[in-house]
RNA sequence: CGGGCUGUCGUAUAAUGGCAGUAUACGUGCUUUGGGAGCACGCGGCUUGGGUUCGAUUCCCAGCAGCCCGACCA
C-alpha cells in the first residue's frame, strides 16, 4: 500500500484524556476512530490487523471442526424472554417507530438464536456433536466503557457453540477448544493463564477465561507463581501469598484482561427451546451445550497494551497491518538508475511480487517526520532508502535497536520465509 | 448508576468579565531533506440552555459530551 494514499494520518499528538496504551497509540497512529465512548470505526490500518486476528482464530477454530455462519444483530424479543434475559441491564432495546415498546434488541450474545435454530436440524443422537462459530458485533450498553477497545459498548467477538449428547462429549470438547484457544493466544503474542471463574448471567456453573496479566486489566486473579493454577478473585478462596491448592507454590494477585472465556451451558438453552435429541433407545434427551467466546477487538487493544515503547507500537508480526515499512527518504528517486541502484518504487513492487506486505511511505515528507511515523505505527520491519544507502538497503527490525545495510537479495532472504 | 476532573480553530494548548493568542495541521509560493525542516502570506475556534451583569468564552446553575475512580462487568 502506497501510504501516500492511505486516507488517514497520524497526529502529532495524544488524544487528551486517553490514559491506556490501546487508545493513545491507536487513534493516534490511526488504526481507530472513536465515534463515541466505547464505539469505534476500525481505520484500514487497525481493520488489517482485525483481520490478522480473525484469519487465526478462523483457522483454529476450523481445525476443531467449529463450522463458521453469521447470525443476526437483530434479536426478537421472544429469544431473550425465553431464557429471561431480556431484562438485563447491558441489553439495547430497539425501538421500531411504530410499537411504543421495543419488539428487538440487539445482539448482545447469541446461545438463543443458535439454539433455536440448531432445534430445526438436531433430531437423533447421529446429528451430535457438533459446533458452530461466527465472527459478528456483540452490543452491550455497559454502565462505564472505558480503556479504548478494552470495554467497548459495541465490539467484535467470536463466539463458539457446541452441542453434545451429555456432560461427558461436553468434557471431551471443552478441553479441546481449550488447547485451540491457547493457540490462538499463543499465535497473537499474548500468554493466558487459564483461570477458573464464574459464569455471569450465562450458566451458575464454574466457566473459565484466558487471562492475560497487565496492569491496565479489569479483572483480578489468584496465579500460582510455580504451576500457573488460577482462579477469578471474584469466585476465589484463594489470597495474594498463600499457597496453591494444587502444588504449594505461592499465589500472587494480578491484574489480567479477559482475552477469552469458555462455558460448560449444560441444558439451560435445550430446555428454553426444547432441543432435544433421541437417543439409541428411543428416548429424548436435552442437548447439552458449551459456548466459548474470544473479544477480538479486546485481543487486538491487549496485544497493544503488551507491545507497546515510548515511542510507538511495537506489533507481533502475526498481526501486524504489514510486515514491512518502506521508507524512501529525500533524494533517493532522484536518478536510481544512474545511481545503479534499486528504487524505493521497484523495490516496493518486488516484494509485493513475493508476496511480502509492505506499506511504502512514498509521501514527500522529511527524513524526521517518516521514522517518527514509522515508530509510531510499529511494523515488524523498517526499510529504508535514501541518498546515503547507496545501492543498498538499510533494514531495522521495530523490536531491535540495531540497523543493518543489505543488499536486495539478503533483503529478499530475510522477509520471504 | 454514585463520585472526581475536563469541555477554546482539524489536533494539542494559553490567556481573559469588554480585540481570543501560540504550536501544529491545512492552502499558496520559495528554499530545504537521516529523527516530526525554514521563511512569507492565507484559512480556521470559545459544548448547549438558563442565570448574574451595561456586557459572559470567562462567574453561578442545569443539560450534554469525554476521561478517571467506584459499583457493575459473558
Amino acid at each position: 500500500m502506497l501510504q501516500s494514499k492511505l486516507f488517514t494520518k497520524t497526529e502529532r499528538t495524544f488524544p487528551k484524556d486517553e490514559e491506556a496504551a490501546n487508545a493513545r497509540f491507536l487513534e493516534r497512529a490511526g488504526f481507530i476512530y472513536k465515534n463515541s465512548a466505547g464505539v469505534y470505526s476500525y481505520l484500514p490500518l487497525g481493520w488489517r490487523v482485525i483481520q490478522k486476528l480473525v484469519a487465526i482464530i478462523r483457522e483454529e477454530m476450523d481445525a476443531i471442526g467449529g463450522q463458521e455462519m453469521f447470525m443476526p444483530a437483530l434479536h426478537d424479543k421472544r429469544y431473550l424472554s425465553a431464557t429471561g434475559r431480556w431484562d438485563v441491564d447491558v441489553v439495547f432495546k430497539v425501538l421500531d417507530g411504530k410499537n411504543p415498546k421495543p419488539a428487538f434488541s440487539l445482539s448482545w450474545t447469541h446461545e438463543e438464536l443458535i439454539t433455536e435454530l440448531a432445534s430445526k436440524y438436531v433430531h437423533s443422537y447421529k446429528d451430535l456433536p457438533f459446533s458452530a462459530y461466527q465472527i459478528q458485533t456483540k452490543f452491550r450498553n455497559e454502565p462505564r466503557a472505558k480503556s479504548g477497545l478494552l470495554r467497548g459498548r459495541e465490539f467484535m467477538m467470536k463466539d463458539l457453540y457446541s452441542f453434545h449428547r451429555d456432560e461427558e462429549d461436553l468434557d471431551r470438547f471443552y478441553d479441546i477448544v481449550k488447547e485451540a484457544y491457547f493457540n490462538v493466544f499463543k499465535r497473537a503474542g499474548i500468554q493466558a493463564v487459564y483461570t477458573l471463574a464464574a459464569g455471569g448471567d450465562f450458566t451458575s456453573s464454574n466457566t473459565h477465561e484466558f487471562q492475560a496479566i497487565c496492569p491496565v486489566g479489569e479483572d483480578t486473579i489468584y496465579v500460582c507463581s510455580k504451576c500457573a493454577y488460577a482462579e477469578n478473585k471474584e469466585i476465589s478462596k484463594l489470597s495474594g501469598g498463600g499457597r496453591c491448592p494444587k502444588c504449594e507454590g505461592k499465589i500472587k494477585e494480578e491484574k489480567a484482561i479477559e482475552v477469552g472465556n469458555i462455558f460448560p451451558l449444560g441444558a439451560k438453552y435445550s430446555d428454553a427451546f426444547d432441543l432435544r435429541y433421541t437417543d439409541e433407545k428411543g428416548e429424548k434427551n436435552p442437548v447439552v451445550m458449551g459456548s466459548y467466546g474470544i473479544g477480538v477487538s479486546r485481543l487486538m487493544a491487549t496485544v497493544v497494551e503488551m507491545y507497546h515503547d515510548e515511542k510507538g507500537i511495537v506489533w507481533p508480526e502475526s498481526v501486524a497491518p504489514f510486515k514491512v515499512h518502506l521508507l524512501e527518504l529525500a533524494g533517493a528517486s532522484a536518478s536510481p538508475a544512474e545511481a545503479g541502484r534499486k528504487s524505493a518504487k521497484k523495490i516496493y513492487e518486488d516484494l509485493q511480487k513475493i508476496g511480502v506486505e509492505v506499506l511504502y511511505d512514498d509521501r514527500k515528507a522529511s527524513a524526521g517526520e517518516k521514522l517518527t511515523d514509522a515508530d509510531l505505527i510499529g511494523l515488524p520491519f523498517r526499510l529504508v532508502v535514501s541518498p546515503k544507502t547507496g545501492d543498498k538497503i538499510e533494514v531495522k527490525k521495530r523490536n531491535e535497536e540495531i540497523t543493518k545495510i543489505m543488499s536486495f537479495e539478503e533483503v529478499i532472504k530475510l522477509l520471504g520465509n
